[in-house]
DNA sequence: CATGATGTTCAATATTTACTGAACAAACCG
DNA sequence: CGGTTTGTTCAGTAAATATTGAACATCATG
Protein backbone atom coordinates (compact mmCIF):
# COMPACT_ATOMS: atom_id res chain seq x y z
CA UNK A 1 0.00 0.00 0.00
CA UNK A 2 1.31 3.53 -0.62
CA UNK A 3 -0.49 4.69 2.68
CA UNK A 4 2.92 6.21 3.45
CA UNK A 5 3.87 7.74 0.31
CA UNK A 6 0.36 9.58 -0.08
CA UNK A 7 0.94 11.25 3.58
CA UNK A 8 4.21 12.59 2.24
CA UNK A 9 2.20 14.16 -0.74
CA UNK A 10 0.35 15.54 1.30
CA UNK A 11 2.42 17.43 3.56
CA UNK A 12 4.28 18.47 0.68
CA UNK A 13 0.78 20.20 -0.95
CA UNK A 14 0.29 21.54 2.26
CA UNK A 15 3.90 22.94 2.71
CA UNK A 16 3.87 24.58 -0.40
CA UNK A 17 0.55 26.10 0.35
CA UNK A 18 2.20 27.63 3.27
CA UNK A 19 5.55 28.47 1.49
CA UNK A 20 3.35 30.18 -1.29
CA UNK A 21 0.94 32.32 1.54
CA UNK A 22 4.36 34.00 2.53
CA UNK A 23 5.86 34.28 -0.93
CA UNK A 24 2.81 36.38 -1.49
CA UNK A 25 3.05 38.28 2.20
CA UNK A 26 6.98 39.28 1.40
CA UNK A 27 5.93 40.46 -2.28
CA UNK A 28 3.48 42.87 -0.37
CA UNK A 29 6.11 43.69 1.76
CA UNK A 30 8.60 44.20 -0.85
CA UNK A 31 10.89 41.41 -0.11
CA UNK A 32 12.40 39.32 -2.32
CA UNK A 33 10.43 35.84 -3.24
CA UNK A 34 13.40 33.94 -1.69
CA UNK A 35 12.40 35.72 1.74
CA UNK A 36 8.87 34.48 1.50
CA UNK A 37 9.91 30.74 0.95
CA UNK A 38 12.61 30.53 3.75
CA UNK A 39 10.70 31.76 6.13
CA UNK A 40 7.78 29.55 5.29
CA UNK A 41 9.90 26.71 5.15
CA UNK A 42 10.65 27.34 8.49
CA UNK A 43 6.89 27.69 9.66
CA UNK A 44 5.79 25.27 8.46
CA UNK A 45 9.01 23.02 10.09
CA UNK A 46 8.32 20.90 13.17
CA UNK A 47 12.07 21.17 13.94
CA UNK A 48 14.49 23.74 13.44
CA UNK A 49 16.44 23.71 10.27
CA UNK A 50 19.68 24.94 8.50
CA UNK A 51 21.15 26.77 5.43
CA UNK A 52 21.46 23.58 3.46
CA UNK A 53 18.23 21.88 4.53
CA UNK A 54 16.42 25.35 3.58
CA UNK A 55 18.52 25.33 0.44
CA UNK A 56 17.75 21.63 -0.71
CA UNK A 57 14.14 21.68 0.24
CA UNK A 58 13.68 25.09 -1.71
CA UNK A 59 15.99 24.51 -4.49
CA UNK A 60 17.43 27.59 -4.17
CA UNK A 61 21.37 28.95 -4.35
CA UNK A 62 23.65 29.16 -1.32
CA UNK A 63 23.89 32.88 -2.27
CA UNK A 64 19.88 33.92 -2.10
CA UNK A 65 19.41 31.41 1.21
CA UNK A 66 22.60 33.06 3.11
CA UNK A 67 20.86 36.70 1.57
CA UNK A 68 17.32 35.89 2.72
CA UNK A 69 18.27 34.40 6.42
CA UNK A 70 20.14 37.30 6.77
CA UNK A 71 17.28 39.60 6.24
CA UNK A 72 15.04 37.55 8.29
CA UNK A 73 17.49 37.80 11.20
CA UNK A 74 18.08 41.49 10.96
CA UNK A 75 14.03 42.26 11.56
CA UNK A 76 13.62 38.90 14.05
CA UNK A 77 11.54 36.99 11.65
CA UNK A 78 13.91 33.81 12.56
CA UNK A 79 16.26 32.94 15.38
CA UNK A 80 18.93 30.55 15.82
CA UNK A 81 18.83 27.73 17.82
CA UNK A 82 21.47 25.76 19.51
CA UNK A 83 22.00 22.63 18.68
CA UNK A 84 24.71 20.48 21.00
CA UNK A 85 27.40 18.71 18.57
CA UNK A 86 26.35 20.55 15.49
CA UNK A 87 28.79 23.57 14.11
CA UNK A 88 25.58 24.62 11.66
CA UNK A 89 23.31 27.30 12.59
CA UNK A 90 19.91 26.10 12.95
CA UNK A 91 17.09 28.48 12.68
CA UNK A 92 13.58 28.19 13.47
CA UNK A 93 10.38 30.91 12.81
CA UNK A 94 9.50 33.71 15.07
CA UNK A 95 6.08 33.51 15.96
CA UNK A 96 5.32 36.54 17.41
CA UNK A 97 3.65 38.60 15.30
CA UNK A 98 3.84 41.84 17.53
CA UNK A 99 8.21 40.82 17.35
CA UNK A 100 8.05 40.72 13.51
CA UNK A 101 6.21 43.35 12.71
CA UNK A 102 8.15 45.49 15.77
CA UNK A 103 11.32 44.22 14.07
CA UNK A 104 10.00 44.84 10.50
CA UNK A 105 8.53 48.41 11.34
CA UNK A 106 11.99 49.40 13.15
CA UNK A 107 14.43 48.00 10.78
CA UNK A 108 12.72 48.72 7.33
CA UNK A 109 9.89 51.49 7.59
CA UNK A 110 11.69 53.48 10.66
CA UNK A 111 14.67 54.53 8.59
CA UNK A 112 12.45 56.05 5.67
CA UNK A 113 10.44 57.60 8.38
CA UNK A 114 13.46 59.25 9.45
CA UNK A 115 14.56 60.50 5.99
CA UNK A 116 11.41 61.67 5.29
CA UNK A 117 11.99 63.79 8.19
CA UNK A 118 15.19 65.06 6.97
CA UNK A 119 13.58 66.24 3.99
CA UNK A 120 10.90 68.46 4.96
CA UNK A 121 13.82 69.48 7.32
CA UNK A 122 15.46 70.78 3.97
CA UNK A 123 12.48 71.84 2.55
CA UNK A 124 11.10 74.13 5.11
CA UNK A 125 14.29 76.00 5.14
CA UNK A 126 14.16 76.04 0.90
CA UNK A 127 10.83 77.80 1.58
CA UNK A 128 11.19 80.07 4.38
CA UNK A 129 14.37 81.34 2.02
CA UNK A 130 12.03 82.15 -0.89
CA UNK A 131 9.69 84.80 -2.32
CA UNK A 132 6.82 84.69 -4.90
CA UNK A 133 2.99 85.14 -5.15
CA UNK A 134 2.94 81.40 -4.30
CA UNK A 135 4.63 81.91 -1.27
CA UNK A 136 1.30 81.49 1.00
CA UNK A 137 0.40 78.54 -0.61
CA UNK A 138 3.42 76.16 -0.67
CA UNK A 139 3.39 77.06 3.08
CA UNK A 140 0.49 75.93 3.42
CA UNK A 141 1.34 72.59 1.80
CA UNK A 142 4.65 72.55 3.56
CA UNK A 143 2.53 72.55 6.92
CA UNK A 144 0.46 70.14 5.65
CA UNK A 145 3.57 67.81 4.75
CA UNK A 146 4.50 68.31 8.39
CA UNK A 147 1.41 67.28 9.43
CA UNK A 148 0.96 63.97 7.72
CA UNK A 149 4.53 63.05 8.83
CA UNK A 150 3.73 64.01 12.50
CA UNK A 151 0.75 61.65 12.29
CA UNK A 152 2.89 58.68 10.15
CA UNK A 153 5.46 58.91 12.92
CA UNK A 154 2.85 58.47 15.95
CA UNK A 155 1.09 55.73 13.82
CA UNK A 156 3.73 53.46 13.98
CA UNK A 157 4.35 52.70 17.75
CA UNK A 158 -0.42 52.94 17.89
CA UNK A 159 0.02 50.29 15.07
CA UNK A 160 1.94 47.80 16.70
CA UNK A 161 0.18 48.63 20.36
CA UNK A 162 -3.11 47.27 18.20
CA UNK A 163 -1.50 44.32 16.69
CA UNK A 164 -1.12 43.07 20.48
CA UNK A 165 1.67 40.66 22.03
CA UNK B 1 18.80 92.24 -13.08
CA UNK B 2 18.17 88.36 -12.61
CA UNK B 3 15.89 88.59 -9.53
CA UNK B 4 12.62 87.23 -11.33
CA UNK B 5 14.99 83.95 -12.80
CA UNK B 6 16.70 83.13 -9.12
CA UNK B 7 13.00 83.01 -8.02
CA UNK B 8 12.01 80.53 -10.57
CA UNK B 9 15.23 78.64 -10.45
CA UNK B 10 14.60 78.54 -6.32
CA UNK B 11 11.23 77.09 -7.23
CA UNK B 12 12.29 74.86 -9.54
CA UNK B 13 14.22 73.19 -6.26
CA UNK B 14 11.38 73.33 -3.88
CA UNK B 15 9.49 71.51 -6.86
CA UNK B 16 11.91 68.87 -7.41
CA UNK B 17 13.03 68.75 -3.63
CA UNK B 18 8.44 67.85 -2.90
CA UNK B 19 8.68 65.79 -5.97
CA UNK B 20 12.11 63.88 -4.91
CA UNK B 21 9.64 63.38 -1.33
CA UNK B 22 6.92 61.67 -3.00
CA UNK B 23 8.97 59.15 -5.06
CA UNK B 24 10.78 57.84 -2.35
CA UNK B 25 6.96 57.45 -0.50
CA UNK B 26 5.85 55.67 -3.87
CA UNK B 27 8.86 53.06 -3.41
CA UNK B 28 7.82 52.76 0.28
CA UNK B 29 4.47 51.00 -1.23
CA UNK B 30 5.35 49.71 -4.03
CA UNK B 31 4.56 52.14 -6.64
CA UNK B 32 6.34 52.87 -9.63
CA UNK B 33 8.44 56.09 -9.57
CA UNK B 34 6.86 58.29 -11.82
CA UNK B 35 3.35 57.93 -9.62
CA UNK B 36 5.17 59.33 -7.30
CA UNK B 37 6.35 62.06 -9.40
CA UNK B 38 2.46 62.62 -10.90
CA UNK B 39 1.25 62.87 -7.16
CA UNK B 40 3.97 65.20 -6.60
CA UNK B 41 3.76 67.59 -9.40
CA UNK B 42 0.18 68.14 -8.67
CA UNK B 43 1.07 68.43 -4.73
CA UNK B 44 3.26 71.51 -4.96
CA UNK B 45 1.27 72.86 -8.14
CA UNK B 46 -0.88 75.87 -7.40
CA UNK B 47 -3.23 75.69 -9.81
CA UNK B 48 -4.79 71.67 -11.49
CA UNK B 49 -2.77 70.42 -14.03
CA UNK B 50 -3.81 68.20 -17.31
CA UNK B 51 -2.25 65.18 -18.39
CA UNK B 52 0.27 67.29 -21.04
CA UNK B 53 1.16 69.55 -18.50
CA UNK B 54 2.31 67.21 -15.97
CA UNK B 55 3.80 64.89 -18.80
CA UNK B 56 5.77 67.97 -20.02
CA UNK B 57 7.12 69.20 -16.64
CA UNK B 58 8.48 65.61 -15.45
CA UNK B 59 9.82 64.42 -19.12
CA UNK B 60 8.04 61.55 -18.71
CA UNK B 61 5.93 59.92 -21.73
CA UNK B 62 2.63 59.79 -22.37
CA UNK B 63 1.89 56.17 -21.86
CA UNK B 64 3.30 56.94 -17.75
CA UNK B 65 1.54 59.85 -17.82
CA UNK B 66 -1.83 58.58 -18.51
CA UNK B 67 -1.13 55.20 -16.49
CA UNK B 68 -0.15 57.10 -13.41
CA UNK B 69 -2.93 59.69 -13.24
CA UNK B 70 -5.21 56.46 -13.50
CA UNK B 71 -3.49 54.71 -10.69
CA UNK B 72 -3.73 58.04 -8.80
CA UNK B 73 -7.14 58.05 -9.43
CA UNK B 74 -8.13 54.48 -8.29
CA UNK B 75 -7.33 54.89 -4.86
CA UNK B 76 -8.53 59.02 -4.46
CA UNK B 77 -5.33 60.49 -4.21
CA UNK B 78 -6.46 62.94 -6.71
CA UNK B 79 -8.93 64.10 -8.45
CA UNK B 80 -10.41 65.76 -11.35
CA UNK B 81 -11.25 69.38 -11.55
CA UNK B 82 -13.68 70.80 -14.31
CA UNK B 83 -12.63 73.82 -16.09
CA UNK B 84 -14.71 75.87 -17.96
CA UNK B 85 -14.30 75.78 -21.62
CA UNK B 86 -11.53 73.64 -21.80
CA UNK B 87 -12.16 69.79 -23.02
CA UNK B 88 -9.22 68.53 -20.93
CA UNK B 89 -9.28 66.92 -17.51
CA UNK B 90 -7.68 68.99 -15.18
CA UNK B 91 -6.14 67.41 -11.61
CA UNK B 92 -5.66 68.48 -8.10
CA UNK B 93 -3.84 66.37 -5.22
CA UNK B 94 -6.48 65.17 -2.90
CA UNK B 95 -5.01 66.61 0.69
CA UNK B 96 -6.97 64.57 2.66
CA UNK B 97 -4.35 61.54 4.92
CA UNK B 98 -7.46 60.08 6.13
CA UNK B 99 -9.06 59.81 2.05
CA UNK B 100 -5.62 58.83 0.76
CA UNK B 101 -4.72 55.86 3.29
CA UNK B 102 -8.45 54.53 3.12
CA UNK B 103 -8.52 54.72 -0.82
CA UNK B 104 -5.08 53.02 -0.89
CA UNK B 105 -5.63 50.56 1.82
CA UNK B 106 -9.33 49.51 0.41
CA UNK B 107 -7.84 49.59 -3.64
CA UNK B 108 -4.53 47.85 -2.44
CA UNK B 109 -3.94 46.21 0.40
CA UNK B 110 -7.38 44.65 0.93
CA UNK B 111 -7.28 42.55 -1.95
CA UNK B 112 -4.34 41.01 -0.46
CA UNK B 113 -5.52 40.32 2.56
CA UNK B 114 -8.70 38.57 1.02
CA UNK B 115 -6.84 36.62 -0.99
CA UNK B 116 -4.70 35.45 1.76
CA UNK B 117 -7.96 34.62 3.57
CA UNK B 118 -8.92 32.15 1.14
CA UNK B 119 -5.40 30.88 0.95
CA UNK B 120 -5.67 29.77 4.63
CA UNK B 121 -9.27 28.36 3.98
CA UNK B 122 -7.84 26.05 1.70
CA UNK B 123 -4.21 25.11 4.21
CA UNK B 124 -6.85 24.74 6.77
CA UNK B 125 -9.09 21.91 4.97
CA UNK B 126 -6.03 20.35 3.96
CA UNK B 127 -5.19 20.03 7.18
CA UNK B 128 -8.28 18.62 8.19
CA UNK B 129 -7.92 15.44 5.60
CA UNK B 130 -4.24 14.76 6.62
CA UNK B 131 -2.79 12.88 9.46
CA UNK B 132 0.98 12.33 10.76
CA UNK B 133 2.79 12.64 13.68
CA UNK B 134 3.53 16.14 13.31
CA UNK B 135 0.02 17.00 12.70
CA UNK B 136 -0.59 18.56 15.98
CA UNK B 137 2.07 20.82 15.44
CA UNK B 138 1.06 22.09 11.91
CA UNK B 139 -3.20 22.72 13.07
CA UNK B 140 -1.18 24.99 16.42
CA UNK B 141 0.67 26.59 12.84
CA UNK B 142 -2.44 27.16 11.05
CA UNK B 143 -4.30 28.96 13.48
CA UNK B 144 -1.40 31.17 14.25
CA UNK B 145 -2.25 31.91 11.27
CA UNK B 146 -5.70 32.09 11.15
CA UNK B 147 -5.03 34.28 14.43
CA UNK B 148 -2.59 36.57 12.27
CA UNK B 149 -5.27 36.75 9.36
CA UNK B 150 -7.68 38.02 12.04
CA UNK B 151 -5.57 40.46 13.60
CA UNK B 152 -4.32 42.00 10.20
CA UNK B 153 -8.00 42.56 9.41
CA UNK B 154 -8.87 44.03 12.37
CA UNK B 155 -5.56 46.03 12.19
CA UNK B 156 -6.24 48.20 8.80
CA UNK B 157 -9.82 50.04 10.20
CA UNK B 158 -8.18 51.22 13.11
CA UNK B 159 -5.23 52.43 11.56
CA UNK B 160 -7.06 53.94 9.70
CA UNK B 161 -9.06 55.57 12.11
CA UNK B 162 -5.77 56.47 14.52
CA UNK B 163 -4.67 58.41 11.57
CA UNK B 164 -8.03 60.78 12.08
CA UNK B 165 -9.17 63.11 9.56
C1' DC C 1 48.83 24.21 11.04
C1' DA C 2 46.20 21.56 7.50
C1' DT C 3 41.76 19.98 6.53
C1' DG C 4 37.07 20.00 5.80
C1' DA C 5 32.76 21.99 6.95
C1' DT C 6 30.03 26.13 7.04
C1' DG C 7 28.67 30.56 5.74
C1' DT C 8 29.38 35.12 3.10
C1' DT C 9 30.27 38.11 -0.78
C1' DC C 10 29.91 39.72 -5.23
C1' DA C 11 30.27 39.88 -10.36
C1' DA C 12 27.65 37.89 -13.94
C1' DT C 13 23.13 36.59 -15.40
C1' DA C 14 18.22 35.92 -15.31
C1' DT C 15 13.89 37.71 -14.18
C1' DT C 16 10.67 41.13 -13.17
C1' DT C 17 8.92 45.61 -13.60
C1' DA C 18 8.45 50.15 -15.49
C1' DC C 19 8.65 53.18 -19.46
C1' DT C 20 8.27 54.58 -24.21
C1' DG C 21 6.08 55.83 -28.34
C1' DA C 22 3.25 54.78 -32.05
C1' DA C 23 -1.24 53.03 -33.22
C1' DC C 24 -5.77 53.36 -31.81
C1' DA C 25 -10.35 54.96 -29.81
C1' DA C 26 -13.47 58.66 -28.31
C1' DA C 27 -15.39 62.97 -28.35
C1' DC C 28 -15.92 67.47 -29.98
C1' DC C 29 -16.72 70.96 -33.63
C1' DG C 30 -17.04 73.16 -37.96
C1' DC D 1 -18.85 63.48 -42.19
C1' DG D 2 -13.35 65.07 -41.97
C1' DG D 3 -10.13 67.10 -39.07
C1' DT D 4 -8.39 67.99 -34.48
C1' DT D 5 -7.65 67.34 -29.75
C1' DT D 6 -7.34 64.34 -25.88
C1' DG D 7 -6.52 60.18 -23.67
C1' DT D 8 -5.68 54.94 -23.65
C1' DT D 9 -3.49 50.61 -24.85
C1' DC D 10 0.09 47.63 -25.64
C1' DA D 11 4.20 45.50 -27.93
C1' DG D 12 8.91 46.39 -27.59
C1' DT D 13 12.68 48.07 -24.88
C1' DA D 14 15.05 49.89 -20.94
C1' DA D 15 15.96 49.79 -16.14
C1' DA D 16 15.78 47.79 -11.66
C1' DT D 17 15.93 43.76 -8.80
C1' DA D 18 16.73 39.12 -7.50
C1' DT D 19 19.35 34.90 -8.13
C1' DT D 20 23.21 32.12 -9.11
C1' DG D 21 27.58 30.02 -8.32
C1' DA D 22 32.27 30.27 -7.67
C1' DA D 23 35.83 32.48 -4.97
C1' DC D 24 36.74 33.76 -0.49
C1' DA D 25 36.71 34.03 4.68
C1' DT D 26 36.10 31.65 9.22
C1' DC D 27 36.64 28.40 12.42
C1' DA D 28 36.49 23.97 14.92
C1' DT D 29 39.11 19.86 15.16
C1' DG D 30 42.43 16.26 14.63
Amino acid sequence: MNGEAEKVRTLDELESEVIALFVRAADMLNLPRSVGELYGILFVSAVPLCLDDCRIRLNISKGSTSQGLKILRSFGAIRTVYVPGDRKDYYVAETSLRKIASGFASEQIQPHVASGDDRIGRIREMLDAYESDTKDDLTEKVELLENWQRRAGKALPLILKLIGK
